[in-house]
DNA sequence: GATCAATATAACCTTGAGTTATGAAGCTCG
DNA sequence: CGAGCTTCATAACTCAAGGTTATATTGATC
């Protein structure tokens, strides 16, 4: 027979105050209310479920039982309202992300640590992926928020889009590179080091090819291509190699001593970066949480890279 | 917030079924019911629980980790749902069961025994008594079963009286007993040793004066009384001593080979072993159990008895 | 036995869960 | 890509039952 859990809560309530009365007031309901339901609940299972007559009410052994499993209810039903109170306030949930690999590993993942510190309870789900991709992603909904380089002007009615970075790249390379000991470096210089070029699809790549065209340089020597921002890094600090890379990757990579730029002036990209979301859908409140932390993140950062 | 238990399990039962048709029919309602319910649920929380437009209904975040707190209310409801059962089935539940302690510890204790491993989920509560006092907790209601030589016509009409056995007592004495090798055993033997009687208050000391004065003695070296079973059965197997038990306890006894009965006729008591319940209460189904239990053990017992 | 507190009952209203019938929207597959 | 099937949502209605206040009843207590 199918009891109704709300019964068993009744009953759990009830035994746990001691009292039909002080059950009622715990439960935030009217003494007859609750004397009418446990009547209900007694007439369905035919077995009563407190000794007769006795007047500090007193379960029978079934009463007992039932109202451990009515605790249970209660646990449960208690737990779910402290979730969906989490979740409304942002405080639970999920928030799937997603960015250019370079500076995803550059940037982003140590603000992602620092959230994931506050709200440990807020799964992040992170893949990488290119802007158009990324874009399509959010339009159907299996993306919550982008990270891109973009131009402003390319982001449709569709999306939302907060610039957290201004663009600008740097040419990059090992600390102790011979060229970052000059005050000034020459074109001429560049050229004689072998390069490291990002993912051919990657805006990066764009980059590097229109800031070498910028500066004149048409022919390179590359030596890698391809590979995540850990490879990169592995190649630069133990060769003399140089790449562009955004100078906030850069930024950060300074702070532990890896890695530095060249004091040459390079044409700075029309591409921003920032957070792209659905405009009109509303955002799961973890995900705004997100997105705030981010925003502030980088208002900070910016202020620093500024100054330096 | 505090949200409905029913809305938990019918999320939980659609999550597990993998879609709404499914979950209703898991649940025996219709189709329609768990929709309107989920909704419901829905519009309260404020959040989705189900992706939307995605045809193999999937649960969002907050739905799957809502359904498992709803799982955990389905599986307490349903621990109660056999809790119930085996109650009203008499397959659990306690069973408060009294007698005089000879008897209680020389026969019925092992009738509890074996009723114990066939109804592991319920309880005895044995406790120890004299008849007047155990009548009267019988008719307050803190005793549900007592156990007691009575006379029949001293039961009255508020009680119910099922004979278990008939009284008959026997003069017992350890196995190995000069007595005991006896074709035949005079008045005059008996005198000669030393007795031990029961505690003072018992029926079975009652019984012992009766006896003593019905087979002309006067006079007898009490060398022991009082204690329990296990004490005059210390006492008895430890010396010559005798004593007057009921015939079912050395009966027991015999079959451990310690205590043996003397071949001597004495008056039977006209006090009859039997089981006392109020008569007008519905007993709770698991007491009734046991009074069958008790009265199919004696009834084997007797025959056992009879034989020998 | 009078008094007080706790529980049960009564009368009423409202919510919401149940139903069937039916409409709308995805998926599937030729 | 549209026909057809399946699945979910909506509508309209009934009715069980939970919510309320007011009041009666019953134990406990002194």
């Amino acid at each position: 027979m199918k009891l109704d859990p709300r019964h068993l809560e009744i009953l759990a309530a009830i035994v746990e105050a001691g009292g039909l009365t002080e059950g009622a007031a715990l439960l935030g309901k009217s003494q007859p209310s609750v004397s009418r339901s446990v009547s209900l609940l007694e007439d369905r299972i035919g077995e009563p479920l407190f000794l007769p007559t006795r007047r500090p009410l007193q379960p029978t052994e079934l009463g007992l039982a039932l109202a451990q499993e009515g605790q249970r209810i209660l646990d449960a039903g208690r737990h779910a309202s402290r979730l969906v109170n989490d979740y409304r306030q942002g405080l639970a949930g999920a928030v799937r992300v997603a960015g250019t690999p370079i500076f995803m590993d550059g940037v982003i993942s140590s603000v992602i640590a620092e959230f994931q510190a506050e709200h440990p309870n807020i799964r992040i789900d992170q893949s990488y992926g290119y802007p158009a991709e990324l874009l399509s992603k959010i339009s159907n909904e299996t993306l919550d928020v982008a990270i891109l380089p973009i131009r402003p002007a390319d982001v449709s009615e569709e999306y939302e889009f907060r610039q957290i970075l201004p663009g600008r790249n740097v040419i990059a390379c090992r600390v102790g590179h011979p060229l970052a000991r000059k005050k000034e470096v020459r074109l001429e210089d560049i050229t004689e080091y072998s390069w490291i070029a990002p993912p051919a699809n990657s805006p990066l790549f764009r980059d590097l090819r229109n800031t070498l065209d910028g500066i004149g340089v048409r022919e390179l020597k590359i030596s890698f291509t391809g590979g995540s921002l850990s490879a990169v890094l592995n190649v630069m600090t133990g060769s003399d190699s140089l790449t562009v890379l955004p100078f906030s990757v850069v930024f950060m990579m300074q702070r532990q001593n890896t890695l530095t730029s060249l004091p040459i002036k390079i044409g700075d990209p029309d591409r921003h970066l920032g957070c792209v979301t659905l405009r009109d859908r509303t955002m799961s409140a973890s995900s705004g949480r997100f997105l705030g932390f981010v925003e502030r993140k980088f208002e900070l950062l910016d202020r620093l890279i500024c100054k330096a």
